[in-house]
DNA sequence: TTGTAGGCGTTATCAC
DNA sequence: GTGATAACGCCTACAA
């Protein structure tokens, strides 16, 4: 176990070189070498099993080909989806990701971003909404190391990707709108976070479009679990009996909300119609199943990774947030048929009440066919994205 | 952007002293130097913000204080819950951890490690199911770099941290028994898996400690997801109309049970009891709250890592695997109300029927208390456990 | 076509 | 108390 490890000049003194020309030569450059030597110092070098050291290489090179991811909330599936997206893609440009995770209370983040600027990553990929309000993490992220991140960094100057979480929520209330409804609520994440607000900002618009007032008694705050998310929904029902549907900020949440409902009385979606975000991949298999605003994790993982690679490569960060489009699936749960297509589509009447259980079944694989939009937006204003 | 990283020759030359002088005042060793040469160099370090490069350390050290994770199977949150608690103790212990997925066709296992061993990375902590039968990775993993594994590797010599699978399945369907069901199904992730076939094992054991032989009908194979799940129930249901109960492998999965009942018009738990594991946060709030084994994702990845680093460090790692035990909560998807305590209680009778909503719920933080049993157990045969 | 010199930033060992 | 010398494994000139 833990063998020791064999070095360059150990091939080279096995080839009858010097260790150099086995550099040159394992380092596939077009060098000068005559074919016969250069083969034997192939043929001995994996005769030996020789690896370059990683370490000796960044150490000479001052680069790691490493990212640093840090993240935070991993409550929620989510975040796996996006992380496991995100090592995936680093690793097929060769670089290597190395994981910081944030506590709860997030007062870490500062702490865990030097732990990996000390390991000299040559990058750091944020996906912390709970850093969202920390100047010093914005700082570091601004100041000492190329970055990208997912949330809103405060003051700045890191290039953003994220999802167009407002025309998200817009889609999902209007849906809600067309087919009836009067009195939506809205249970929702922290209002801190900078996601959460956009979405309201959604909500409101759709619900303003309609010539509703949004009130407040309507938007009920939770933080990501099912057990708060439950106990929002009883209050909401409480403040406002009269409600008949629910936009949920999570699919995770919005298991809570169901529990909730069927606590209360209200069938799921005769009494009540429930629209969630996220379309986690049980989503389709709740009972009843659950419409979502699908969030595309994998894609702005891979964005957001390249985005940093080419920012590490020295090319010049775009200004503005690159913003992917989320896309409304309608289940039974808000007793909805027909999706609207990526964006809401206005020339569309609300659809028939009828619902089958086949409804809403995601296709066999990959992202649906392109529906004429852009597969990527980039928004005017950071006051809109996610 | 990417500033330069001040070196400890600039520090020792703005404190006019050698470079190795600062060195040695730097790592904090009880070194002889005048206190106030010491201050001097410290004032200066911090003024400049010097911070050491890992890189040089590892180097000269040869240890980069770095495990790599490998992860598998990601799709459910079970994997997301271990990897972040595993982080978590890593950076406790001063390591930080270099991450590599594994897609899911599997075939680049290899691949993966040789990435993680090319990084120097001090140890291994295998989280892949999916490797189980890969034979190069086994020996990978017995012969180039210290590891932990989580799951059963091919020949063993390599420590094993998991839970008992076997134990836990057995509670759970004795459970199942004790409330009267003699028809009990179980939906499982697949066979090839060992922590599946250490269920069916206990799920066995607890049958024909009935008296009831296990049928082959009644364990139907699923792959994890609930869309297989909910098929995999279908079939039961067709093969086995008389199945009143039904002992599930996962959460997730459970979810597309629940739902495939649904559709056939069996209500849980009237006609068809449901068991499940995992116990994720979600469990309680489906409807019916989910009954589930409770699986130490969390206390697994501590022992994991802790065992890992001991190993790094030399220790001899045990020989036996390290087996957590699992916690069945129960709520109302079996319609049983009180939960024996971690292993199953012979003394106690079938509970009532009556369920309410409260039943099952978590304890307020951390564990529930102990209940005489140890808190780990050494097994004696890896074929029991996961 | 090959070898030599120098350096990346650090730690460790030993003189002074 | 302090500094010089050496080494970790590799790469990039440049000289032979």
């Amino acid at each position: 176990m833990a063998r020791r490890y064999v070095s360059i000049k150990e091939v080279a003194a096995r080839a009858g070189v010097s260790f150099q020309t086995a550099s040159k030569v394992l380092n596939g450059g077009n060098v000068r070498v005559s074919a016969e030597t250069a083969a034997r110092i192939v043929a001995v070098a994996d005769s030996l099993g020789y690896r370059p050291n990683t370490v000796a290489r960044s150490l000479v090179q001052r680069s790691t080909a490493t990212i640093g991811l840090i993240a935070g909330d991993v409550t929620d599936g989510a975040l796996s989806q996006f992380a496991v997206a995100a090592e995936r893609t680093a690793r097929r440009h060769g670089h290597a990701v190395l994981v910081g995770n944030l506590s709860e209370s997030g007062d870490d983040g500062a702490a865990v971003i030097q732990m990996l600027i000390d390991r000299r990553v040559d990058g750091v990929l944020a996906a912390a909404p709970q850093l969202e309000g920390d100047l010093e993490v914005a700082d570091m992220l601004r100041r000492y190391v190329p970055a990208v991140s997912l949330s809103h960094v405060p003051g700045g100057g890191v290039p953003l990707v994220g999802s167009n979480h407002r025309e998200g929520a817009k889609a999902a209330t209007r849906h809600l709108v067309r087919l009836g409804h009067t009195s939506i609520g809205t249970v929702t994440g922290p209002f801190r976070r900078h996601v959460v607000r956009s979405r309201l900002h959604g909500y409101e618009d759709a619900l303003r479009e309609a010539g509703i007032e949004p009130s407040e008694d309507l938007a009920v705050e939770a933080d990501w679990t099912p057990g708060t998310a439950a106990a929002a929904t009883r209050l909401l029902l409480e403040r406002v009996p009269a409600v008949t549907a629910i936009f949920v900020h999570s699919d995770t949440m919005a298991i809570g909300v169901l529990s909730a409902l069927a606590s209360a009385g209200r069938p799921v979606p005769a009494a009540v119609a429930v629209v969630s975000c996220d379309d986690m991949p049980f989503a389709e298999y709740l009972v009843p199943s659950l419409s979502s605003l699908r969030v595309p994790f994998a894609e702005t993982a891979e964005r957001a990774v390249e985005l940093l690679l080419r920012s590490i490569a020295g090319e010049p960060p775009p200004q503005a947030p690159v913003l992917l489009p989320v896309e409304l699936i309608v289940r039974d749960s808000c007793g909805g048929r027909r999706a609207p297509a990526r964006t809401a589509n206005p020339s569309e009447t609300g659809p028939p009440r009828t619902a089958t259980f086949r409804q809403g079944r995601r296709p066999p694989q990959g992202r649906p066919p392109a529906t004429g939009t852009p597969s990527a937006t980039t928004a005017r204003s950071e006051q809109e994205d996610s």
